[in-house]
RNA sequence: GCGGCUGUAGCUCAGUUGGAUAGAGUGUUUGGCUACGAACCAAAAGGUCGGGGGUUCGAAUCCCUUCAGCCGUACCA
């Protein structure tokens, strides 16, 4: 598991430590002074591979010039088997350093050493986390927010567990409640349409507008005919949300499974109610005395939870005074409990009862609201949600026509459905334009420019390195040059400035992928890539490999090679196919 | 009102721990295949980092303030 990024950063630390420490003895600086120095990875390749901001930092604690301490440190520095060739000072005083090709062939060695698993690291120290994410109703189809937040959820997962944590995926159904309610009002109104004609029947006014009821209704006609004609309510609305719901949740189960997505665990929210888990959990509550009740219904006080979690969090009083909070219904008047109950309960289960670290949600940014009051009543049950209860808050994308804004709305039956885009265009570059900004930004999607634009979208020019390589690889095979071990080649003669990119990048990944982790951020994966593929093209164009002393051609194989690696190593990792040919 | 997200090149967006001359793609202009894949590369042009103040050696980045856009603020989910 190696990070010579970060490897080379220590050494930097340590050798200006070092150099300082026998300047001091030397009698050249002050000694005992306390730096806090930076080293950096400087924009301008010109500024070396790292700058160590060690003489600027030091100055007021050691009362010379930056440039001066600079000199001094320069001076006793001792880069002999160090990954640095020289240093030099520059600008106000920064401390430049230079790899040198000790560095970059065992970069090269690293990944072949690692293969596919190149970029892991044990940063999440087998913490077990869930990623719950899609999670949509399953009232009707599945829109283009659903197609982000799959993407989103289950790279982010991929890259979790790259980087070391028990990852679990689960999508969390909504079989229960109001909206279950409706959407089979809204299939009974299409029924009773079906045996009355469109205006025999009234559809009630909040009821899901879209084709896909008025099939679930002829569906549902085809199986049992007339004979629900003049059912009791009671009886039609059990039949026909149970008959939607059948058809319904495996048809979103086969639309993710095409477009890659595969849980773990599909979650009933229906389990929770019939097992008595929401009713034990909201017991809970009373018991500690966070609740009372209020016109018939009972409340939370999550006022007072959110005080508690914003002052702990270090708002002062008089911020927390401003905020406008309520209280929250969990049992209706009319004994239901409500989806948030129902919600802490389903978390208490990931956290309390199965055990999970972490729970990572992925949410519409329509639902942020919701987050600090869940987190506060998880806290209130003694679960310290605010900490353990991460939501990843995902910006809605902009459904665009022409250029122009389209209403996205379930009810109107406007938005586009997710296996209508994997019509359209591949997963590949489904999978790939979902994943390409980071969750705080909306996202616009047309799909006239989606179509059109196929071959323009980035994930193209990543594949294509990969087919280049591939193709050239072949190509060499055929010529009898095979892609030697990183030992049998001589990589020192990889020095050009291309190739010298080119392995800076390929070195790059753990920390992308550390800060991916981190950031909970999967699209710079994307970036990486389409970075990465840069650098090999470039590279590709300024030297060539076929034609040129077998040496040289071994190295450059070599490296082609490893970024060949590379790139199918993390477009895995978002889901995406490398191929060979395009 | 209160709260969340966003504001950087014509357009779409990066910008790590506060670092040096703010980057990439796209679009525009101009070049590069008798070549290992031109779905590629090179060059030019393009900026009040929404505005104002503060912190300091140094701010797109941190703090305050202000403006604009989107969203939320249910006995819906």
């Amino acid at each position: 598991m190696s990070n010579l990024i970060q490897a080379a950063r220590q050494q930097v630390d340590q050798l200006t430590r070092a150099a300082y420490d026998r300047a001091a003895a030397a009698g050249v600086l002050p000694a005992g002074a306390e730096v806090n120095a930076t080293i950096e990875i400087p924009k301008d390749a010109a500024h070396g591979d790292y700058a160590s901001s060690f003489a600027m930092a030091g100055a007021k604690a050691m009362h010379m010039a930056p440039r001066a301490i600079a000199q001094a440190i320069v001076d006793h520095l001792e880069l002999e088997g160090s990954f640095f060739d020289r240093v030099e000072i520059a600008g106000p005083g920064f401390l430049n350093f230079t790899l040198g090709p000790k560095w970059y062939g065992q970069v090269i060695a690293d990944i072949e050493a690692e293969g596919a698993a190149y970029g892991a690291s044990d940063e999440g120290r087998g913490e077990k986390v869930m990623v719950e994410f899609v999670s949509a109703n399953p009232t009707g189809p599945m829109h283009m927010g659903n197609a982000r937040g799959g993407v989103l959820g289950d790279t982010l997962a991929n890259v979790l567990s790259r980087v070391g944590y028990d990852t679990w995926k689960e999508f969390y159904v909504n079989d229960a409640g109001n909206q279950i309610h409706k959407f089979a009002e809204s299939i009974h109104a299409r029924y009773m349409q079906l045996l009355l004609g469109e205006d025999g029947y009234p559809f009630p006014e909040k009821g899901y507008q879209g084709d896909d009821i008025r099939e679930l209704a002829q569906q549902f006609y085809d199986q049992h005919g007339d004979s629900f004609r003049d059912a009791p309510e009671e009886e039609w609305l059990e039949a026909m949300g149970q008959f939607g719901l059948t058809v319904n949740i495996p048809k979103m189960e086969s639309d993710l499974k095409k477009y890659r997505i595969e849980y773990d665990q599909w979650f009933y929210e229906s389990s929770l109610h019939q097992s008595g888990f929401v009713a034990e959990t909201v017991g809970l509550l009373v018991d500690k005395g966070w609740t009372y009740e209020k016109d018939g219904a009972l409340w939370l006080n999550t006022t007072e939870l959110l005080k508690q979690k914003f002052l702990r969090e270090g708002k002062t009083q008089e911020q927390v005074d401003k905020l406008d909070l309520k209280d929250d219904v969990l049992r209706r008047a009319n004994g239901f409990y409500t989806y948030f109950a129902a919600d802490i309960a389903y978390h208490r289960n990931k956290l309390e009862v199965r055990g999970f670290d972490k729970a990572i949600n992925i949410w519409g940014a329509d639902h942020h609201g919701h987050v600090a009051r869940l987190q506060a009543a998880l806290d209130g049950l003694g679960l310290d949600g605010s900490h353990r209860l991460v939501i990843v808050l995902m910006q809605l994308v902009n459904l665009l026509q022409d250029g122009k804004p389209v209403r996205m709305s379930k009810r109107s039956g406007k938005a586009i459905a997710l296996h209508d885009l994997l019509d359209e265009i591949s997963v590949d570059a489904a999978r790939y334009f979902f994943n390409s900004r980071a969750s705080t930004s909306p996202l616009d999607f047309d799909l006239d420019l989606a179509v059109r634009e196929d071959s323009e979208n980035p994930v193209y020019y990543v594949q294509y390195a990969h087919a280049r390589i591939c193709s050239l690889i072949a190509n060499l095979a055929a010529d009898g040059h095979g892609v030697p071990a990183a030992a049998d080649a001589d990589l020192t003669l990889l020095s050009g400035e291309t190739e010298r990119a080119l392995i800076k990048a390929l070195s790059q990944l753990p920390e992308e992928l550390r800060l991916a982790a981190r950031d909970y951020d999967p699209s710079r994966i994307n970036r990486y890539l389409v970075s990465l593929a840069g650098d090999f093209h470039r590279f590709y164009n300024a030297c060539r490999i076929k034609g040129e002393e077998p040496a040289l051609l071994s190295a450059r194989l070599k490296l082609a090679d490893t970024v060949r690696l590379v790139i199918a190593n993390c477009l895995a990792l978002l889901g995406v196919s490398a191929p060979e040919k395009m």
